[in-house]
DNA sequence: TTATTATTGTGAAAAAAATTACAACTTACA
DNA sequence: TGTAAGTTGTAATTTTTTTCACAATAATAA
């Protein structure tokens, strides 16, 4: 088996093979089917040899006349990051942002599905909020092993924070993408990501002053 | 003038100072007034040395007994990353994301402002919504210089992005958050962050596997 | 046929970021 | 007093990521 070890693929790396295969799609329904390194490169606002370099990683070859089959491509990102049988996904406090990022979300990937959503109040529970059915929080060590759930979007309110999570990692969770900008540690095996959008303003703010 | 030059600070260091000085805010709310670089460390999912090697490079010395002072290492932070002045922030599309963002980061930073809504709904224009006015789209050329703005928050819906987007760089703008997952490429001088949830959840994904 | 141009793939170098190792200091207390 | 424990600051090293430089190949046109 000629394949490379997905594994040791650089960080960087993964999270450039998603963006690639989002401009991918859109190239294919804009009717392209080929596409050469500088191209996608200027999409992405990177440098062709970049991409080059990220395509060789995970073993992929286009031809010096064409470029890169689109097709090609995509279905092979897919086969490195997304799983076989597919991921499925909480999210758990169904505010604003809840609702926001589920309704965005829904439908966009193949292999990814928010299949469940909880909350603690009375009239977000027990019914469907942005196409998804809605439980309450009490229900959540019960539901996430039933339902097979492996990665929880945390949007509860920050003062909730801590409970919930802890509550999320009894009932097995796997990963927690976590936008409370309540601090999080989890245990080894889990895996976290967090993100807070004043950090992306304090960014940008400290650049353009 | 004893200072370290704030350009070069490394690109993450800048971003790890906007999250210290969020959960030193947090530390200085329970009523600690010091911390040691273990103990933010461990807030922040990092080592010591790289908290202590960030504030090195700012400058910024504590005390082997105490740590650091936390009151000081705020103000600190905030010379650094903070402009003189302050700098103000639109919010262009005021949908769920939109109302999410604002009403989240509402009074949260001294000198980052978010002055001003567009979209181009009527039933959303011309009304405060979220604590903030909300515009016409039509008008952004003549607000955005008049109050000043030179941030925005891109929020529209996917297929308005580049016609916003041209017109924000044409009414001068210096920085954009683009949430819509279409490209964007801006000239020279103009600075550009993106962010995309499903790239959070399929490198997440991507681990967990 | 033979340059010319445009492309991919990749070793090697450079740059950026994180970690290791440890000197220097402070406190506590035996 | 002396020593053990715990801390900061930083030089040196290692690791990760990006960029440079260029060989190899294909298409095109003179
Ligand atoms: N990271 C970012 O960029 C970002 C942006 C916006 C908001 N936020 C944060 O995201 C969170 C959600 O924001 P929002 O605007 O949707 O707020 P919201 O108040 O609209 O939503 C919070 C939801 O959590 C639910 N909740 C509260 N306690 C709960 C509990 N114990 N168990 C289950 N559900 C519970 C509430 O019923 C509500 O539906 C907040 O913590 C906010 O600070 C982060
Ligand atoms: N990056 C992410 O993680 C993420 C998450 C959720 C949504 N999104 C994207 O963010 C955007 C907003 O999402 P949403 O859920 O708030 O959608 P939404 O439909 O609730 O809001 C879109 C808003 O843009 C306004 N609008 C449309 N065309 C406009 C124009 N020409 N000028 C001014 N305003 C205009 C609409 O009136 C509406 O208020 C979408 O592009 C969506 O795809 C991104």
């Amino acid at each position: 088996m000629p394949n490379k070890k997905n594994e040791d693929l650089p960080g960087k790396t993964v999270e450039r093979l998603s963006q690639y295969r989002r401009l991918l799609f859109n190239s294919l329904q804009e009717g392209k089917t080929n596409i050469y390194s500088h191209e996608l490169a200027r999409l992405m606002n990177l440098t062709p040899v970049q991409v080059r370099r990220d395509l060789m990683l995970i073993g992929y070859s286009g031809s010096q006349s064409k470029g890169y089959i689109i097709k090609d491509l995509v279905n092979l990102i897919g086969k490195i990051i997304d799983s076989d049988t597919g991921q499925r996904i909480a999210i758990v406090g169904m505010g604003n942002l809840g609702r926001a990022i589920t309704s965005y979300f829904l439908g966009k990937r193949e292999k990814l599905s928010i299949v469940a959503a909880f909350d603690n109040d009375p009239q977000k529970t027990d019914r469907i909020i942005a196409g998804v059915p809605c439980h309450h929080i009490n229900k959540l060590k019960e539901i996430v092993p039933a339902e097979s759930i492996s990665i929880a979007v945390l949007t509860v309110a920050p003062e909730a924070t801590y409970e919930v999570a802890k509550q999320l990692l009894e009932a097995g969770i796997k990963g927690i993408l976590n936008y409370t900008s309540v601090p999080l540690t989890v245990p080894e095996g889990v895996h976290l990501e967090e993100y807070d959008i004043i950090t992306s303003l304090e960014k940008l703010a400290f650049h353009v002053k």
